[in-house]
DNA sequence: ACCGGAAACC
DNA sequence: GGTTTCCGGT
């Protein structure tokens, strides 16, 4: 009633003018949304823009454990939600009604004990935005991904785009976003079809705003990368659609989360795995903006974007989660403290495995099921599964990780060194004995900082084909800028 | 506060 | 399919 909902075609963003058309994304990628399914925002969506937010602080916020937030004025959370979605009868009850039947698709789950906290499943919440990829035509596909078949096939081999997924740059708050928002604001009729935006990688070189140091926990260096949902196409998709004018552009709607060409070169494309990095090497870096706290509440503009990155307690150290053997908490409260520890690996940069785990559930499309199956075993129940996923993981990961694993390495095989997490046991490895920063990285290699011929012939390989092609229009633009 | 079934809605 | 709405139950 009092919404005034625009129509979403408005407020669509138009094709990345840097997009290289040509380049084959996976067919799920041109979905308006890359959504599986909904073509309008989802509630764990809406949440996660909220947390990412730094105005929404008092409303809602990470707290916790990683990927665990709490809802601080449930009312108001409801109200925004019941705006977005142009529900003017919205209340928490029915919004938490909502976030349970996430419960089931393992999204989301709720923290026993503590009020309106719930705690997101990473790997869940990835794999909604890239489900199955089309790896074999997938120009991102890493090379030597995975081995060649023997893998389940619910065992997706992660590919650069899922990776780049996982650390998006946004840009750097209070600059550069002209392009983008001149991108943003004309209006194509491509705009549902192309989304490069869907691959931060390829889209934004831009350092990422800083976050707080403890969202690295032990790691000595804070890369500017984001986690998985300040990405993906889901959420940039979101903010195209968002239907509800009413809400502060510059809340809600961030241009942030579109890449800006502009500050895009290959050779600063952000590296899925510049955590590794070492400094030197990687762009921005400082310390949480100290934009955190200086009351940027313009969202907009020179809005410091709210940390997207679920805290991550340094106390939840690798170490401490012992997967397989737990400890002291509770079981069920346990498990979710071993997905942190895997969160944390996967914040690193190497969540490799995340979300693979998740493949075979189809993106948790699975949804709901009747009370007799859920008796019937083929999925476990809601309230015990807690991130243990069988019917995934089991499979394809190395042993016992959680919806988390980042333990996919092993199909990586090329890529082992780049992954943090140790192949032993599954246990995540004391943040000593993590990996050093690698370097030259390995993936440096599909970021030549010398533009190679253009005559590169596109087969080099598809990743090489991808990053040629992009070089090319970035030189292209940088040129004419 | 939280849960989850059921049905309606878009 | 993803809620929204309603509601009985814990």
């Amino acid at each position: 009633m009092d919404c005034n909902c625009v129509s979403d075609l408005l407020l669509t963003p138009p094709v990345p003018a840097l997009w290289t058309p040509g380049i084959a994304f996976p067919d799920w990628a041109y979905k308006p949304e890359s959504s599986p399914g909904s073509r309008q925002i989802q509630l764990w969506h809406f949440i996660l823009e909220l947390l990412q937010k730094e105005e929404y602080q008092s409303v809602i916020s990470w707290q916790g454990e990683y990927g665990e937030f709490v809802i601080k004025d449930p009312d108001e959370v409801a109200k925004l939600w019941g705006l977005r979605k142009c529900k003017p009868h919205m209340n928490y009850d029915k919004l938490s009604r909502a976030l349970r039947y996430y419960y089931n698709k393992r999204i989301l789950h709720k923290t026993k004990g503590k009020r309106f906290t719930y705690k997101f499943n990473f790997s869940k919440v990835v794999l909604v935005n890239y489900p199955l990829l089309d790896m074999a035509s997938s120009p991102f596909l890493l090379q030597n991904h995975f081995n060649g078949g023997s893998a389940a096939p619910d065992c997706s081999p992660l590919t650069p785009e899922a990776l780049q997924s996982l650390f998006p740059r946004l840009p750097e708050s209070g600059r550069g976003t002209s392009l983008f928002d001149r991108v943003a604001t004309a209006p194509g009729p491509e705009g549902d079809k192309l989304r490069l935006d869907t691959f931060p990688f390829l889209s934004s070189a831009a350092p990422c705003y800083s976050k707080p140091p403890s969202l690295l926990g032990p790691y000595p260096r804070n890369p500017p990368f984001d986690y998985p949902w300040g990405f993906n196409p889901y959420l940039s998709g979101a903010f195209s659609l968002n239907n509800c004018p009413k809400l502060p552009p510059g809340s809600l709607y961030p241009s942030h989360f579109y890449p800006n060409p502009l500050q895009t070169s290959l050779g600063q494309l952000p590296h899925p795995f510049s955590s590794l990095l070492p400094p030197g090497e990687v762009a921005g870096g400082g310390e949480r903006g100290a934009a955190g706290q200086t009351g940027v509440t313009n969202g907009t503009a020179g809005g410091q974007p709210r940390l997207c990155l679920p805290p991550y307690p340094g106390a939840l150290s690798l170490g401490r989660t012992d997967i397989g053997n737990g400890g002291s908490v509770g079981e069920r409260e346990r498990r979710e403290t071993n997905t942190s520890g895997m969160g944390l690996g996967l914040g690193l940069g190497l969540g490799l495995g995340l979300g693979l785990g998740g493949m075979g559930l189809g993106g948790g499309a699975g949804g709901r099921q009747s009370p007799s199956e859920r008796r019937g075993g083929v999925k476990q129940d809601p309230e015990s599964d807690s991130d243990l996923e069988i019917t995934d993981l089991s499979d394809c990961s190395s042993d016992n990780e959680p919806d988390f694993s980042i333990t996919k390495e092993t199909r990586l095989s090329g890529r082992s060194q780049i992954l943090v997490e140790g192949k032993k046991g599954g246990a995540l490895p004391p943040l000593s004995s993590l990996p050093p920063p690698v370097s030259p990285h390995p993936l440096k290699s599909l970021v030549p900082l010398t533009p190679p011929p253009p005559s590169l012939p596109l087969s080099l390989s598809p990743s090489m084909a991808l990053v040629e092609r992009h070089r090319e229009t970035e030189t292209l633009k940088l040129i004419q800028s």
